[in-house]
This record gives C-alpha cells, structure tokens and sequence, in this order.
DNA sequence: ATAGGGTTAG
C-alpha cells in the first residue's frame, strides 16, 4: 500500500491488528502500535480496542493495561477484553476488581463480559465460585449462551455435580444449543468426568455429524471410566471413516492404553500416528513415555527422550518429568536424577517424579533429601509427595521417620492422609515385624481399610508366619477381593510354613472351588530389540538347552562360593531335591541366565517380574552379578533391585 | 467497512 502511495485508515488498521493477534505476532503488532500512534490515531477507540487485544493475546498484561488506562472512551467490548484477559491467566481477584469497576464507571457489563469471568474461574481452579457466577448472571436476566454453558461445564464435571450437570444438559436442549460443537464437547467431558458413562455415550450417538471436538471428548471419558476397549473400538470406527483425526484424538488414545495396561498398543498407535502423518507435539510424549517403562523397555524410552530432543520438547516439565519417572522405571536412577538436574524449570510433578524414582529404587536417604530441597525451594508438597516420602521410608524399614512425616504432613503441610498413606504405615511398621501396631493403625484409621491395606498386613504376615493376625488379613481380603488368588496363597504359604497341611489345602480347595488358579511366575527382559517373556518352569523357550547348560555350569561355581539352595522358599509337600529343582525353573532366574547367554560380557541385564522375587533367586542372582561382572536390574511387583558385585541395592530388606 | 468470549489430549 506504501508503495502505491496509499495511506491505511483507521478502519483499515484494526484488521491488521487482529491478523497480529492471531498470530500471536508481538513484533509486528508493536510495528502497527507505533504507525497509528505517529499517525495520530492515538484517540480512536475501536483502534484503541483492538491493540488491547493484541497484547492481551501476546500475553503482554501490562501493555494492554497500559494503553486501557490511557483510553477516554472504554466501551463494554474492550473492558470485557481486560476481564478476559485477567481470567485466562487464572487473576481471578483483578478481573472481579475490574467487573466491578467497570458497573462504578457506568458500563453495564454484558453476555461477553460474564462469559469471561466465568471461563477465569474455571481456568483457576475456582470451579464453585464459577457455578456461583453463572447462577448469578441467570439472576440478573442474562440468558447463558453456548460459550457460557461451555466455560461452566468443565467446572461441574470437576466437581462431580452431576445434578447441576443434568440441568444445564436440559437448558442446552432448551435453548437448542446442542447444534453447538463446543457444547457437545463440554457436555460429553462433563458427563465422563461424573462417571456417567452410559449418559455420556447417548449424548454421544445422538449426534448427527459428529466433529472431532466431541469425537475427542468422548475417547477421554470413555477411557476414564475404564472403558479402553470401547475407546479403541470408536476410535477405529471413525479412523476407518476416513474422518481427519488430530493429535488430540491420537494423544487421548494412546494415553488410554498407556493408563489401562495396553502399553504395546499404545506403542504402536504412536507409530500409526506418525504415519498418517500427524505430528506428536509435547502432549502427546509423557501420555506415552509411561507405557515403555511400564514394560522396560529402555531402547524405546531411550528413543522418544531422543526425539523429545530433536523436537525441542525436552523443555517442558511433563516431558521431563514422564522421562525421570521412565528411567527410574527401567532401573536406570542416575539418568532421572541427571534429568531431573538439567530441567530448566520444575513443579510439583517433577519433584514427586524425582522422589518417586528414588523411592522406588528403596533410597529413602535420597528421597528425604528431595523432600527438604523442595521445601527450600518454595516447592508446596501435595498428597503423592507423601506417599513418596513414606513408600521411601517403607523399603528401609525407617518406623521413626516414617511416624515424623506421617504425624507432619497434615500438621505442618495441610495435606490429609489418605487411604494410601494409611497403607504405607501399615506396611512400614508390619516389614519390620510390628504387626500388632500396625492392626492397632488400621483399627484407629478414620475410613474403612481398603484391599491394600490388608493386602500389606497379611504379605507381611506372611514373612513372620504370623498365623493369627495372617487369617484376619486373609479373611477381610476375602470379602474384598474374592477372585485374588495372591491372598489365598499367601495364607496357605502360612499354612504350609507351619506344617498345617490340613489347612494349606483347605485353602487350596477354596481356590479350586472358585476356580482360581495361581498368578503363573513370569519374568522378561529385553534382549535388543525383543523382548523375551519366561514362564516358571516352562521349558518351551528355544534356547532352553543352552539356559540349562549354562545354569549348570553357574551353579557349581555358585555352590562353591558355599551358597546352599533355599528350599524353605518352596511351599510344597514335595521332597528337598524337588524342591531344588523347584528353585531353578524360577522365572527371574530363566531370565538372567538367557541374558548372560545372548549379551555380551559386561553388559548390564534388565529383567521384570509379575510377581515378588524370592529369597533364593535373590541370593542367586547376588552372586551371579559377582561372578560375571554384570550389573543385573531386577524390577518386581514391590520395587527395584539393582544386582552389583555381589550386592544388592536393597540391601537384602524388600 | 474497524475491536471482545467457549470445548476436547498431560
């Protein structure tokens, strides 16, 4: 226009603002700023207005708050514009400071106006306060549109309001606002979040043409409420549509596989993703880092930090924070605290994802050391920070501690304990033999105790043969959890551990009776790029003949050292040499010696287990890492043992 | 002719 000699107007510049604005581009904005202002512009309202929102959209408060205060002429446009942005950054108390001040100043505030405040409470958390403001807008004769019933939605599926959700459900089809694509979202996420599953899914199939908005929407709630399955199933129907999923929709997938147990799907949807050429972004990478350390597979967490790198989102705390709690996961704790050290900015996520890692690993000393830096920090611990702290204290065996931080953390830190919290006590105090303070906890706990909380006095029950207070555990778990065969064997193992054969098979037959059987032992681990699963006692693997060849050898090397097979860890009436030959099929076992056998020496061996490891594979394996050289990472049900020169990082206490 | 608001993935 320049060139053509031709001068922009101030019905003209406005526009350009707003391209800026969308944009976010703050520079050429700026540029805009200072032409109109030279240009004697400075006075124009509408002009005025539109540069307010361009910084507001580039994040700039002060500039769009300096140039508001400078403007005579504020309308109810771009006073609602202030509010608005005061409330995207969740500045509650300013933008009702400036609602109000707008009314003193004589501009009635309008549909835009509450809209925006009503958003700002949701955005911060304040989802009553926001519930409030909508019912006080109706109050005051506004008629609520799409956008309002879409800014409260999220903050009544928050709270689980579930008989506020159904009325605005019915203002919606009052006011014909289900054609609303925004409404349609917000109304399915509500009802997922309230666990109304079956209401949420025919809101859902009553659409007509459904938009990807709700389309995502949907996945999510039907993954929170545990239906995975039926997730994919939807997912596929509308990939097989040909309808344009976005990385929203391919994150919400992967997440619900991830978070239900579907880690080699969730795998596998990433590599679908990329190929249909949607690009992940930083979202997308912790909603999948979680499902390679659930399987250990350390080459495939290795490669999303890479691409993480090569991304440019390795920045970002939940990035960061997904990869420490990976690495912890596959045993490899120094590389989470190295993460953790390198991130330019931490929260609350991170700090929990660091102490947990240690925790896992059984470092209580390091945990705690955690827990004191984030404090200084200015860091607030939540919930899961406790349970970190007393999980850590629980591996060592720490009662004092444990009793300072449990005292501590409502006291000091406002954070109630929990149901989990409760458990970590009960476990802590029962693994060093104080079963009977730890029944006195869980008969003193302000809630009903839980399946995990019984589960942690009977396992430990089961340690020290404590008969009594082992059939107590057993009989409420029962009740609880009627189909868990782990509670049934671990009381019969008390059985069998006293010679009461009699009950020992009485167990036996109520398991039968039910027809439970017995969690298989299975252990695997990654030998480069396969993952190899062992059974116990199975011979199927084909490279079974070396295994035996070389647990030969091993085991005469390991006799030598004066190591005598623990056959007291075998609970069958079977004879000794059986049992001795019990202890070898042992998966974790299987699986150490099939890694010896197909890595090269030195190398170190990763290896998960289904269930806890035994007192005799442990010992074994301790002396394996000494005679070969090889640092061995064992991962069970109940944390991490790190095999090194013929230690144990756990120090034998698990 | 020019300026304002919303949902869904951690």
């Amino acid at each position: 226009m320049g060139s053509r000699g031709l001068v922009p107007d101030s019905y003209l510049l406005p526009s350009a603002i707003k391209a800026c604005a969308a944009l976010k581009a703050l520079k050429p904005g700026r540029q805009v700023h200072a032409f109109a202002s030279v240009n004697g512009f400075g006075s124009d309202s509408v002009l005025m207005s539109s540069l307010v929102h361009m910084y507001l959209k580039c994040n700039r408060i002060e500039d769009a708050q300096k140039l508001f205060d400078g403007m005579c002429d504020r309308d109810v446009i771009v006073w609602s514009a202030m509010i608005a942005g005061y409330s995207r950054l969740g500045i509650v108390d300013r933008a009702k400071e400036l609602f109000n001040e707008m009314r003193n100043a004589g501009v009635e505030p309008n549909l835009v106006s509450w809209n925006g405040m009503i958003a700002g409470f949701g955005n911060a958390g304040l989802y009553d306060e926001a519930v409030m403001l909508f019912r006080e807008m109706i109050s005051d004769g506004f008629l609520p549109d799409g956008s309002t019933v879409s800014c409260v939605l999220p903050g009544i599926g928050n709270m689980k309001d579930v008989l506020m959700g159904e009325q605005v459900h019915g203002y919606v089809i009052k006011q014909g606002l289900e054609s609303d694509n925004f409404v349609l979202s917000a109304l399915l996420d509500m009802y997922g979040r309230c666990g109304c599953a079956s209401e949420m899914s025919r809101v859902f199939d009553e659409i007509d043409q459904t938009e990807i908005g709700s389309l995502n929407a949907y996945l999510t709630g039907l993954s929170r409420n545990g239906l995975v399955d039926t997730a994919l199933e939807v997912f596929k129907k509308f990939k097989a549509r040909e309808m344009e999923l976005n990385v929203v929709t391919w994150t919400s997938i992967i997440s619900s596989c991830s978070q239900n147990g579907k880690d080699m799907e969730a795998l596998e949807l990433f590599r679908d993703m990329q190929a249909d050429g949607v690009e992940p972004n930083a979202v997308t990478i912790p909603s999948l880092i979680p499902a390679c350390a659930n399987i250990s597979r350390l080459t495939h967490g290795k490669a999303i930090h890479c691409f993480s790198l090569r991304n440019g989102f390795f920045d970002d705390v939940y990035v960061s924070s997904a990869l420490i709690g990976m690495y912890a996961k596959c045993g490899r704790i120094q590389l989470s605290r190295h993460c953790f050290d390198i991130m330019p900015s931490r929260n609350l996520v991170s700090w929990n994802a660091i102490m947990n890692g240690y925790a896992m690993h059984g470092k209580a000393r390091e945990t705690i050391e955690m827990f004191h830096m984030m404090l200084q920090k200015g860091q607030k611990p939540d919930s899961t920070t406790f349970t970190c702290v007393l999980h850590a204290c629980t591996q060592n065996g720490l009662t004092e501690e444990g009793w300072h931080y449990f005292n501590n953390m409502s006291k000091e830190h406002n954070v109630k304990p929990k149901m989990e919290h409760y458990a970590c006590m009960v476990t802590l105090l029962s693994r060093v033999g104080k079963l009977e303070e730890a029944y006195s906890i869980i008969k003193e706990m302000p809630f009903e105790p839980d399946a995990c909380v019984w589960g942690a006095l009977l396992s430990s029950c089961r340690v020290y043969n404590n008969l009594s207070l082992g059939e107590i555990a057993a009989e409420k778990l029962f009740v609880l959890e009627p189909d868990n065969p782990g509670n049934y064997i671990l009381l019969s193992n008390i059985y069998a551990s006293k010679g009461m054969w009699d009950e020992e098979n009485r167990i036996r037959d109520m398991m039968k009776s039910k027809g439970l059987k017995k969690n298989p032992g299975y252990s695997w681990i990654e030998i480069g790029q396969r993952v190899h699963t062992l059974l116990s006692g199975d011979k199927s693997h084909p490279q079974m003949k070396e295994i035996l060849e070389k647990s030969e050898k091993l085991s005469i090397e390991i006799k030598k050292s004066g190591y005598l097979p623990m056959t007291k860890s075998v609970l069958q009436d079977v004879e000794e040499q059986d049992k001795e030959q019990i202890l070898c099929g042992h998966s974790e076992k299987l699986a150490v010696v099939l890694g010896l056998i197909n890595t090269s020496p030195g190398q170190p061996l990763q290896v998960i287990k289904n269930l806890r490891i035994c007192d005799d594979c442990h010992a074994v394996i301790k002396i394996i890492s000494r005679l070969e050289g090889r640092e061995i990472f064992v991962r069970d049900t109940n944390r991490f043992h790190h095999f090194k020169d013929g230690v144990c990082s756990c120090g034998d206490f698990w």
